[in-house]
DNA sequence: GCTAAAATGGACCAGCAAGTCCATAAACTG
DNA sequence: CAGTTTATGGACTTGCTGGTCCATTTTAGC
């Protein structure tokens, strides 16, 4: 509500903006949030003072969230295209494949999480976003889940809801885990015996 | 290494120091890490900023790491006297009981997990401090599953341990999604679906 | 091309917070 | 009780960082 009395932005304009928002995320994945200043991401970016602010007139706090937003949506692109087709079981393990591999890659930094410990608690805007990555992701594995029971792989009684909504959290805690320790092995472990319950959960066992 | 070149503490040096220790835990769980000052600290324990310095010579970063010992402290003390006894199915679901109660009591405040993002990765100190806390909680459930492979509860070829781990992983990411979103519902359905497939897990399917 | 709006440069400011210093008061030790 | 170590008080410094301001250049639309 308060920021962004928007200006209307030429096309260089946009793409200020947009190298401002990526610049940004980068030094965060790089330095963490902290670390992070307006002035490093200015000289990473090769732009003024007056550009930040003038793209992001409520100052860091609106950059942050940008950034944030941005890359919110990176975690869901980054699991795609096996997201949005987890129709078979050789389906959901790739999916696992990517996942492992996205945050193997990512290693320690996990700036949504930065963000979100930093801005969650000020700003409501950003537990918005929280909110609806995570809706969008257990939707998309709820999705999978219905899938798999309209197949019949999968016993229909299981709350696929809160089937995905465990999932969820799962991946979360393994790449909170994988964050603060450096090991990928709770992530993995977490996804596997997640599946192997999916398995389990076969119509022919209940 | 470098830090603490402790001089002996008298029984009053102790005092003030525990109480550094605490005032700072609560500080940080109601302003979180970023919004805690060092001299919010002072003002909150009645102290003066020679204290600080002459009990934590390392400074802020010191201090910020003796919090987040007592704070994994409190993580498993909280937990306790359950989870040295998870021989039961009732057993752990008093666990999950107490684990679901204990952080909707501490609501959006995860201090630890603020410590560990804002610590980890500048100290290795910290990473260790949560390596070590995951290990012990994860030893603990890996027992309580043991438990009850030995009572011929839970199928004896289920990988204790790595299923102990994904347990860990399940918990910290609904904590994690708890204190972004505010909502309980992700750790309730993750706990709820582990006890599932633990349960699931019986002899007599495999 | 001319004008208004947008984009850019960068000096400057103000506040704050970590950390330093030294002086003083208590507390152990023998 | 004397001397040394530890505890405490609090003023002061210093560097940084977010944010402001205004001057200048570029772009868009007519």
């Amino acid at each position: 509500m308060a920021a962004t009395r928007a200006p209307r932005l030429t096309t260089k304009g946009q793409a200020t903006r947009r190298r401002i928002v990526e610049g940004a995320a980068e030094e965060i994945r790089e330095r963490g949030i902290a670390g992070t200043t307006l002035d490093d991401i200015r000289a990473r970016t090769a732009t003024s003072k007056s550009q930040i602010f003038h793209y992001f007139p409520g100052g860091k706090e609106e950059l942050l969230l940008a950034v944030a937003a941005r890359e919110a949506e990176r975690v869901l692109e980054d699991q795609e295209p096996h997201l949005s087709n987890l129709d078979t079981w050789s389906a959901w393990q790739s999916w696992r494949d990517a996942v492992v591999a996205r945050y193997e890659r990512q290693g320690i930094n996990c700036p949504l999480g930065m963000l979100i410990t930093e801005l969650g608690r000020a700003t409501p805007a950003a537990q918005a976003l929280t909110s609806q990555l995570i809706g969008q992701w257990q939707a998309a594995l709820r999705t999978g889940i219905q899938r798999l029971q309209d197949t019949g792989e999968v016993d229909p009684q299981l709350d696929a809801d809160r089937t995905a909504a465990a999932l969820v959290a799962a991946v979360q805690g393994g790449v909170t885990i994988l964050m603060s320790t450096g090991r990928l092995n709770h992530l993995e472990a977490a996804l596997d015996t997640s599946l192997t319950f999916l398995r389990t959960a076969a119509p022919n066992v209940g």
